[in-house]
RNA sequence: GGGGGAAUGUCCCGAGCGGCAAAGGGGGCGGACUGUAAAUCCGCUGGCGUACGCCUUCGUAGGUUCGAGUCCUACUUCCCCCA
């Protein structure tokens, strides 16, 4: 993105803090920003009952957004989450029954209220679910009414059907229709809530675009859209897939440690990025917290942790989460903020395998896993490395009332006898 | 409608004369080095058992064989060519 001087307040902070990939309108959409409040929206999936920390660059967009004076949609695919994106997918993915993606919508919802106001205001948030209009058309309405304004020939150019026709991969009917679906949400939150802006990350473009001409064709309406960069470290990951498995943003899948953890390990070279992008510290202490080098880019990473778990956890999780990490990290001795899981008093008396007891406190996925972890010298007891994980942990090895276990260096779980 | 090909370790890609828990990558995890970083090097990467071992895995269902990812039959899905 060239460096252009935007007026409007929403589109000076959203370039400033590395939000903005590509805008259909620049000058038009900085103009409308400037006039007044401006209502936009992203779209998220329900296919899983939590978001995920590829999720939070869309969520901090909106944000933004409603930090800037205007007014956020948080826009619920409940009926596209039927049909699948195909976006970015080389294989069709199994479709959810209504129940399954109400459940996931009700779970997600919480997440949402962390990062926006909710209400009636000018500028409060609403949450809206596309299932509302599109459950409600007819096959032939939607044809007659929409498939007129899209044309086979464009469809074929996009990126995402380009990919899978060139990977000889199969892309069926009903995903095709996608980009047709996500248009009419565009189109329709116009209409109902006078939306002008949809925001999505940059693999959306397409979808967007369309639904940006079918509103200017259609309602001779202006519209925009605007996407953002994509979400990997610096040294090309995908980010979101860490320590076993995806970074939830749900507290029951995820725990507040584990997402400090999460922050705390970030690349060097992502640090202020991820300030920038993923906390609201002004952007002047981010620059002086980025240009710390060597060993002390590590205050960074804790004040990023810190900012980042704040938002998600609440002020008071975070602070526990510090405080264990420094405990365990920088002092070496245990601390009573550790994830802690507690076992039967009395078969720890009798003793536990250790490989037994390591599954059951989630370090690992079986007792073999624990096995090959132990000899490879992964596994930890009370600090120790015990190669052998056959042996058995009795009362014996408490220390201060529980036993501490490591799977490597940063994951540590306390078990305690009840 | 006819002909030819393909589906492999449930993260992905991919080799596999009938003896295979199945080559090799990538990714992930662990160890060393560091700063809870990156880069680099090393190890691990189906489940259960303390163990000689047992069980489950190569699209689905059957069959041939002492033995099948490998051969045969049917089915499913996909790709290519001809109509």
């Amino acid at each position: 993105m060239s460096e252009q001087p935007f007026k409007s307040e929403l589109l000076k902070t959203l370039q400033a803090r590395g939000y903005i990939h590509q805008i259909t309108h620049p000058a038009e959409l900085d103009a409308a920003a400037a006039a007044g409040p401006v209502t936009a929206y992203i779209g998220f999936d329900a296919t899983a009952p939590s978001l995920h920390v590829g999720h939070l660059f869309s969520i901090m967009t909106l944000r933004r957004l409603q930090q800037s004076g205007h007014k956020p949609i948080v826009l619920m695919g409940g009926g596209t989450t039927k049909v699948g994106d195909p976006t970015d997918k080389d294989q069709q993915r199994p479709l959810l029954d209504d129940e399954q993606i109400a459940t996931n919508i009700a779970s997600i919802k919480g997440t949402f209220e962390r990062f926006l106001t909710f209400g009636d205001g000018p500028t409060d948030a609403v949450m809206v679910n596309n299932a509302d209009w599109l459950d409600r058309f007819g096959y032939v309405a939607f044809l007659r009414e929409f498939g007129v304004h899209f044309t086979i020939n464009r469809m074929l150019s996009f990126e995402s059907v380009k990919l899978r026709l060139e990977r000889e991969q199969p892309m069926t009917f009903l995903e095709f229709n996608y980009m047709l679906m996500q248009s009419v949400d565009f189109l329709e939150l116009e209409r109902r809530l006078g939306c002008l802006l949809q925001m999505g990350g940059s693999d959306q473009w397409g979808n967007i675009v369309n639904g940006v001409e079918l509103i200017r064709r259609v309602d001779q309406k202006p519209a925009f859209g605007l996407t953002t960069p994509l979400l990997a470290t610096a040294s090309g990951q995908k980010m979101g897939k860490t320590v076993g498995g995806a970074i939830w943003l749900n507290a029951e899948l995820r725990s507040a440690y584990d997402y400090w953890q999460f922050w705390r390990n970030t690349e060097d070279a992502d640090v202020g990025r991820f300030l920038r992008l993923f906390t609201d510290l002004p952007l002047e202490e981010i620059a002086r917290l980025e240009s710390l080098s060597g060993a002390e880019i590590n205050e960074a990473k804790k004040v990023l942790a810190g900012a980042a778990t704040r938002l998600l956890h609440g002020a008071q999780a975070a602070e526990t989460a510090a405080r264990a990490a420094e405990a365990a990290f920088e002092q070496g001795r245990l601390s009573s903020d550790l994830p802690t899981v507690e076992v039967n008093a009395a078969e720890l008396e009798a003793g536990v395998m250790l490989a037994a007891l390591a599954q059951a406190a989630g370090l690992t996925a079986s007792r073999g896993e624990a096995r090959r972890l132990a000899q490879g010298g992964g596994l930890r007891v009370n600090d120790q490395p015990e190669p052998d994980a056959n042996r058995t942990v009795t009362s014996a090895d408490l220390v201060d009332g529980v036993v501490k276990l490591a799977a490597g260096k940063k994951k540590i779980v306390l078990v305690r006898p009840v």
